[in-house]
DNA sequence: GCGGAAATATAGCCTTGGCTTCATTGCTGT
DNA sequence: ACAGCAATGAAGCCAAGGCTATATTTCCGC
C-alpha cells in the first residue's frame, strides 16, 4: 500500500470471502458425484463406474478416482468389479444436494432465467449457495407462489 | 444400464452440464485476480504481489504463480520486483467481472438474502452466471426497482 | 552511501482432477 | 465350456493451485 494501511480489515474481509469460495469448491465434486450415484441407484438399481463416467462427461479412470475419494471420505463403498453404493452419510449428502439443486433451478426460473439456461448454470452455482441463501430462496419461492 | 439404453441423450445432457460447470471453474481464478488487480490499481495506483496475496488470502508464491498464468494468458504484464499491470484485455475482463459481481450481489439481496451473506456467496456464484442469466438478473432488478 | 528490513522471486513439495495406455476380470452367446 | 468383448482396475502423465523454505533485490533510514 502507498499509505499506512487504512484498509486492513477490508483486506481481511476480502480474504475471508475468497477462502470460503475455495472451501465450497473443494467439496463440489463430492456433492455432484454423491447426487448422481443416488440418482443412478434410484433409476437403475445400481451405480456402475461406466455410467457414472458417462453422466459426468469424464473417462472411467477419472470416475474411479472420484469414487476412491468418496470412499476415503466415508460417503461410498464398493467392491472390485462391483457397483458403487452410498453409505448412510453419502445418501444424506445426496438428498441434501438434490433438494438444493432443485431449489436453485426453481429460483433462477422464478426471476426470469430461461429453463434450459437455469438447468445449465445451476450445476455450478449450487455449490456456492449457503444455508442462509438457500433459506432465502425457499422463502422467496414460497411467498411468490402464494401471492401472485 | 440394466436395459438397452433408453436414456442416452439424457446422459449426454448431464455430461454437457458438468462440462460447462468445469469450464466456468477453470477461468474463475483468472477472473478474480483480474478484478482485484484492477481494484488495487484504481485504489492505490499500483498492484503489488504482496497486496494481491493478502486480499486473496493466499501466500505470496501462490499469488506470483497466478500472476504468471495471467501473463501467459495475455491478461497482465509485470517486470521483476515491480508491480503487476493489466493489459487491455485484462482491463476489459476486470470491468466485466466487476459489473457481473455487483449485479449478482444486488439480485441476491433483492430476493431476500442478507447483505453480508450475499457478499460472501457471490464470490463463488458469480463465475457460473452465464450471460443469459446475467441478462435475466438485470431485467429483474430493473423492473423490480421500477414497479414496487 | 550503506546496512538491514521488506518485498519479490525461485525451487520444490503436495493434492486434486483431468487424461492415455495397458492389464485384468466378468459376462454372455453359442 | 469357453472365446471374446465389455467393464473395471492400475500405472503413470500433466496442469492448476495451494504450501514452505530459501535466495535475491529493492527500498528506506541513518
Ligand atoms: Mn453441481
Ligand atoms: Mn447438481
Ligand atoms: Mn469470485
Ligand atoms: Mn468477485
Amino acid at each position: 500500500m502507498s499509505d499506512d494501511e487504512p484498509d486492513t480489515d477490508q483486506t481481511f474481509h476480502h480474504a475471508e470471502r475468497f477462502s470460503r469460495a475455495r472451501a465450497a469448491q473443494a467439496v463440489a465434486l463430492l456433492e455432484d458425484y454423491a447426487e448422481m450415484i443416488g440418482d443412478l441407484m434410484a433409476e437403475a438399481g445400481e451405480a456402475r463406474v461406466a455410467d457414472i463416467a458417462a453422466r459426468m462427461g469424464v473417462t472411467h479412470p477419472t470416475a474411479t478416482k472420484a469414487v476412491a475419494r468418496l470412499k476415503r471420505e466415508g460417503l461410498a463403498v464398493s467392491r472390485p468389479y462391483r457397483g458403487v453404493f452410498l453409505t448412510e452419510a453419502g445418501q444424506t449428502l445426496a438428498d441434501h444436494v438434490r433438494a438444493r439443486h432443485r431449489i436453485v433451478v426453481d429460483l433462477l426460473i422464478a426471476v426470469g432465467v430461461p429453463t434450459e439456461t437455469a438447468e445449465l448454470d445451476a450445476e455450478g452455482l449450487e455449490h456456492h449457495v449457503s444455508t442462509q441463501t438457500l433459506a432465502a430462496f425457499k422463502q422467496y419461492l414460497d411467498t411468490s407462489r402464494r401471492g401472485d
